[in-house]
DNA sequence: CTTACTGCAAATCTTTTGCAACGTC
DNA sequence: GACGTTGCAAAAGATTTGCAGTAAG
């Protein structure tokens, strides 16, 4: 699976003006050693701050913020009450999740069968469409075993 | 296109021994004479409000908490930080949404490719899947207009 | 009559913002 | 040195909760 590296975001931060400050590279070195998990901003503050109490949460919320601007991360809401954050992939539009609505776990699988449903909403609706979001909400094999 | 009724509400509520308040027949009676839309808590507060301004937020808010509990209504979240509410459809796998990234305009549509896709989903990863959500983002005709 | 429901106010939780001090480029 | 960035604390916005009074079944 495509993975970031720390240069290549310290690059793409650069190119945008934005400072490569000690904060954004702890941040983003957090998010990185954590890339599989789906992130809320207090979630990374609480590991952020194991190493580095200094770090304040806005710093924290602000970062997130220029990530998902610059296409960095990409924001999901999974109905727990939070943003959470997860790394942009390259391959945009194959990618979705599978939400379990008893135990909160979250996998991921990818598909491309929706490239030809796309093209179909857009020319019915006359959308121009830039990117989806496809959730399923279900039973993992876990919970289904505890039935 | 598929609505329920206030009277098939109010029986949906009084099966599992919830009570036919004044309260919640207002609620109800304003989410229905506003089904096209997606209200949020504080929308149907704003409604609700003109004509009984005794009724308080909590009261909407616990109302709203019990019909989606169930199922009378589905809970959505669009990224405008609140959540927002629409009658759930009896034929539950053939609705979505289209968002557009500029105005925040909502439109729906109505589609059942991703039966296949839920069947191989479910066999691939052992999920029992129960509900499924698909968002896509992008620019209405109106904002293309624009540019 | 019993127990759920309501309104209000306070509390909570997530996220945003103002501002003075600070640090990158 | 200029201007973006930070930490802190306060503010804002959405939602939840405690509680005493009220009302549906």
């Amino acid at each position: 699976m495509y993975n970031p590296t720390f240069n290549s975001l310290c690059e793409k931060l650069q190119q945008k003006a934005y400072k490569i400050t000690p904060q954004r590279q702890i941040i983003l070195q957090a998010l990185l050693d954590n890339h599989s998990q789906h992130l809320s901003a207090e979630e990374v503050y609480a590991i952020v701050r194991e190493q580095h109490p200094e770090i304040g949460l806005a710093t924290i919320y602000r970062t997130l913020e220029i990530c998902a601007k610059l296409e960095i991360l990409h924001e999901i809401e999974f109905g727990d009450g939070c943003t959470r954050y997860e790394f942009a992939k390259e391959e945009v539009h194959r990618h979705h999740h599978l939400i379990c609505i008893n135990c909160g776990k979250v996998i991921e699988f990818d598909d491309d069968l929706l490239e030809s449903l796309e093209t179909w909403v857009s020319k019915k609706t006359g959308f121009k469409i830039a990117d989806h979001q496809l959730k399923f909400y279900g039973s993992c094999e876990d919970c289904q075993r505890q039935d």
